[in-house]
RNA sequence: GCCCCGAUCGUCUAGCCCGGUUUAGGACACAGGCUUUUCAAGCCUGCAGCACGGGUUCAAAUCCCGUUCGGGGUACCA
């Protein structure tokens, strides 16, 4: 490519952002960073009654947390309203348009459509796509309200913005022909088009709320990662043509090219996000794995500052492994902030009541108590030499206490759980056992 | 209705453009196993697909046509 490349992501602020905008926003920022394009940001608030301000504040919300950022904008087409008129009146004066009056709307500005004409445009997806002009009919250029449609600013626009490259959802692929009408109306080449396909519910439908999440928020809530959506939504209609899956922003910057996106619908497949997700929450750091985790353990009303920070690095980097979704954090560490933890009834009675669990749990109780230094190698000595000494297999040691500690069959290491939560609660809570 | 787009395992896909190298590869999910201190992770194995019908060709998942099915559009919404 010699020119340099200028895409555009241009939602229009009427709810917040859709995964499948964000899709588009993602395959546009690609193609820019991957050609050292720009990527321009466009709103396209022309439509007066659904706009709003807080939608636009949440779209680039999302945007940043997925780390789609913009160099050039946001322009607000509602302020360019002077250029559209301009134009307006440029083609009511060649004749290319002319006023058209409806009784109950009022006067709207109305391009008419050349009759005969087969239009043909190149689409880098789907390769030729072909119209014929009679079945189009005249195009609104500016509303009654004096805002242009959408058809007329989104041209006028990626004109005067030297869009190069358009990359927008299927659904558009009807508006084209239009477009490629007013360009040549205009007396400005096209830019060039590529259409992807729309992401679909599990069903197989358009997806939409009744499949449940569906906006990029959600997701962030949910507790999922930047990096696993950029990463996943990357791969939703698009594959860098062998096996590799996993990816970071580099490198499929480098290796995406709008030509390799297919042609296809993709569903959107919840779970293979979620993998994706437990795969990078096993490489973030600590660090930043508790700041992630906080919020989550906050809300759920969990005591933070009633422990050391330390302690609290350490129970969540023991969960990296065991959530798949931050959000899961806190019903994971529940046993560990409260006081008073809930015993699984089945756990209790396979693994506490039996008269040989309580002799266990005694034995270790006595031995905690004359253990010198508390922490994962003299509990592991300890317990290990319990064992053996009952001729126990190290599970039916290890299952008691940890039914003991968390109330479940289910928690990180034996050792790592004692030395976190301290000699006094872990003896606490055998003692309650007994 | 009309116009447009599409069709490889349940799902995401590789292969298709440049037909033979494919017993159609990978991943998620699912099932089983190994490991093990429970769970998770990890590792191994299994399950499962070229929508259908016609061509073209020595040869078709790959090229052409039709059918069926899915999706989109058909606004003074974007």
């Amino acid at each position: 490519m010699i020119d340099k490349v200028r895409v555009r992501f241009a939602p229009s602020p009427t709810g917040y952002l859709h995964i499948g905008g964000a899709r588009t926003a993602l395959y546009n920022y690609l193609v820019a960073k991957h050609y050292q394009g720009v990527f321009i940001l466009r709103v396209e608030d022309t439509d007066q009654v659904r706009s709003t301000e807080e939608s636009t504040k949440s779209i680039f919300e999302s945007l940043q947390w997925l780390g789609i950022t913009w160099d050039e904008g946001p322009y607000y087409q509602s302020e360019r309203r002077h250029i559209y008129n301009e134009y307006a009146k440029k083609l009511l004066d060649e004749k290319k348009a002319v006023y058209q009056e409806d009784p109950a709307k009022g006067k709207a500005v109305v391009f008419k459509m050349p009759t005969g004409k087969q239009i043909v445009f190149n689409d880098l997806i789907h390769e030729a796509i072909k119209f014929e002009s009679d079945l189009l009919g005249d195009i609104v250029l500016v509303k009654s309200d004096g805002f242009p449609t959408y058809n007329f600013a989104c041209v006028i626009d990626d004109a005067l913005m030297n869009i190069t490259h358009i990359i927008r959802g299927d659904d558009h692929i009807s508006n084209t022909p239009k477009q490629i009408v007013l360009y040549e109306a205009l007396g400005r080449p096209s830019p060039q088009f590529a259409h992807i396909p729309l992401i679909m519910g599990e069903d197989g439908s358009r997806l939409s709320k009744r499949h449940g999440h569906t906006s990029v928020s959600e997701y962030r809530e949910l507790g999922y990662l930047p990096e696993a959506l950029f990463n996943f939504l990357s791969l939703l209609g698009w594959s860098p043509g062998d096996d590799t899956e996993i990816m970071d922003r580099d490198e499929i910057i480098k290796r995406f090219t709008i030509e390799r996106v297919k042609d296809k619908p993709a569903q959107f497949n919840i779970k293979k996000l979620t993998w994706l997700n437990s795969h990078y929450l096993k490489h973030v750091s600590r660090e930043r794995l508790y700041k992630l985790a906080i919020p989550y353990l906050s809300q759920a009303g969990c005591n933070i500052s009633g422990f050391p920070e330390e302690k609290i690095i350490k129970l969540v980097d023991f969960y990296r492994e065991r959530i798949r979704i931050l959000s899961e954090i806190t019903e994971a560490t529940k046993f560990f902030f409260e006081d008073k933890i809930i015993y699984q009834m089945e756990a209790r009675q396979k693994f506490i009541e039996p008269q040989e669990s309580k002799e266990v749990l005694q034995e270790v109780y006595d031995g905690i108590s004359t253990l010198q230094e508390f922490n994962e190698g003299s509990l592991e000595t300890l317990l290990r030499r319990i064992a053996e000494s009952k001729n126990l297999k190290f599970q039916d040691v290890a299952q008691p206490i940890r039914v003991a500690l968390t109330g479940t069959t289910v928690s990180p290491g034996i050792f790592e759980v004692m030395e976190l939560l301290g000699r006094q609660k872990v003896q606490e809570r055998i003692k309650q056992m007994l």
